[in-house]
DNA sequence: TTGAAAGCGCTAACAC
DNA sequence: GTGTTAGCGCTTTCAA
């Protein structure tokens, strides 16, 4: 319970603590300050005793913790999963170690777990906000305050902030350019909150390829919901007993997930996809794949996110000069069964 | 990049830093200490200055730092995955945060991960232990030296740390159970490391199930190789190349990876799934339910390995006594198409 | 080549 | 009600 300090090592060697500090720290030139019999002796007693340096207390007069905060909405997300996987590699090569919090898309939790990261002194912090723009203040009044700040997935537009994401509007584009191309005109978009910058891109991209291909945007064909298989389960079946299915070409969901409810309820109804109707999804999450019927959907490439945002994140830490604040990063289509009858 | 700290706090309003802690803590029993003018306008000021403490200089006095270390082999499986959202769920409601680090199945990162959570001084430690006993001893001495440890998913047997973990006899136990039921008595096993509590209970289900059936155990059907994907489709693989699949009724996985690449591997050949032979794996990963030929696995319960562990180790911390160490949840057979032809 | 001393930000015991 | 003091474990001048 009570560890070994530098005090108990140099009791046991009879120098004195600074002594001790410089030689475990290596900070000594490598033996031009302290004589060698000392250092090996130091040595060798700090490992007989287990001796474990108190960060704590370290960083008390480093300033520094190497400690990197994570704050993200879900773990169980694929897209977060992956990327937490792929950034705290990063991180521990390079000796940093990652704090994880949780917001669960909601910006009361999100704040609370800012502060406590805050008070944990880490030298950088990576969020991917929740949804709504309650917490920009607070996000705007650390990033002020000098503390390396990235986000991550999602931006606000209009502020400043450093941040890495996906460009969406580039993959949906690409996606529902596809989808035409498929002879789909009549396109229901089962979507999330439009505040957001995710659906925001994946709506901007739908509209791009249906303007570009000639086709009028049908507002009564957009559909506000959540990011759930739940969601999309039941926005598909309010559109099946509404009828309004008959209108449709095909459908598709904000992400996989609402993709995944969607075909359930299609299903349900004995509808069969892709042949009486296509759907598809965004993200490339692990399932998707693997369903019945593969899901055509668009790959975001999480770990070159997590890389970019780790190298933005030293950059900013380091004071190193930055050349784009925001960057982005392209997304890829994947095209499957569920769009693709042949 | 300079936070506020107690004496900025207590120069503006003409108090003690002692006085400005009192209140900040709500040590003072409400008011009976500090009087309320004071106590007001410490809150305020601090409030405008936006003062966070520094929990590292706390843990230095308190010896506590509200912070649990997660140590785990891959948070890309999809167990992990989901025991580390439930542990974090629950730790941030007890106001701890999660340290989370990764061992990559590889004992030397894991010693490193380990040490320098320790130097952080968390009030506990969680880890699913990489595959071989390198590491025991170090276990041994954390443990002994009075720091909370609990092991999950993973334990050694003729140890006695705190551990919670899944039954995989039973689980496997039931799985082979119902694959003999369903005619198969020649079952291969595509197993991993048998050094590893993992596939060590896993392969004495198997033969339990055997057993109890009157069905030789053949060495020559239980194949040792990793834990991945890949691993099952290259041993698949040799299995049908080398005419051996024939005596073959059933070929199962350590794990629905290794289940997913023998899927691959069969079907690759022209066999077919479950009329041709029966595939199963363990754990239930988030794809198996959605295969093309949905997978016949079993449940490990994720979430309730995340809540026995978060108790156990806040028994553990607040030294309260404990009926047993080693902990074990049942797991739940889910039957799917690829064992159940009907 | 080494040590003494100061100080990081905070808490806790005790005195006033 | 409030302040003084000591000390947590460490790093970092500066002096010897």
């Amino acid at each position: 319970m009570s560890y070994v300090t530098l005090e108990d090592i140099a009791r046991q060697v009879h120098k004195s603590v600074a002594t001790v500090s410089q030689v475990l720290n290596g900070k000594d030139g490598n033996g031009i300050r302290v004589g060698k019999e000392t250092r090996e002796k130091i040595l060798k007693v700090s490992r007989e005793l287990n001796y474990r340096p108190n960060y704590n207390a370290r960083q008390l007069v480093t300033k520094g913790t190497k400690v990197i905060g994570l704050l993200i909405p879900d773990i169980m997300q694929m897209f977060f999963n992956e990327v937490t996987y792929h950034l705290s590699r990063r991180l521990s090569t390079a000796g940093y170690d990652l704090l994880l919090a949780h917001s669960y898309e909601d910006p009361v939790p999100e704040k609370r777990e800012i502060e406590t990261i805050l008070s944990r002194r880490v030298d950088g912090i990576v969020v991917a906000p929740a949804c709504g723009k309650e917490n920009i203040p607070l996000f705007k009044e650390i990033s002020d305050s000098g503390v390396p700040l990235v986000l991550m997935d999602r931006y606000f537009s209009g502020e400043s902030f450093y941040s890495v994401t996906t460009d969406d509007v580039q993959g949906s584009y690409e996606l529902f350019k596809h989808i035409v191309s498929r002879g789909a005109g009549r396109i229901a978009f089962i979507s999330g909150n439009p505040d957001t910058s995710v659906t925001m891109e994946r709506l901007e991209g739908y509209r791009l390829a249906l303007e570009e291909a000639g086709i009028p945007y049908r507002g009564d064909l957009v559909i506000k919901s959540g990011y759930f298989q739940k969601d999309g389960y039941e926005r598909a079946k309010t559109l099946i007993q509404s009828g309004k299915i008959q209108e449709c070409d095909a459908v598709s969901g904000v992400n996989d997930s609402v993709a995944l409810g969607i075909l359930e309820a299609l299903w349900e109804a004995g509808l069969k996809v892709p042949e009486d109707i296509l759907v598809s999804g965004y993200g490339d999450e692990r399932f998707s794949g693997y369903l019945g019927c593969p899901l055509t959907t668009v790959r975001q490439p999480a770990s070159e996110v997590a890389d970019r945002t780790y190298s933005l994140l030293m950059d900013v830490i380091k004071g190193r000069d930055v050349l784009t604040k925001d960057i982005k990063v392209s997304c890829s289509l994947r095209i499957r069964e569920s769009t693709d009858g042949s």
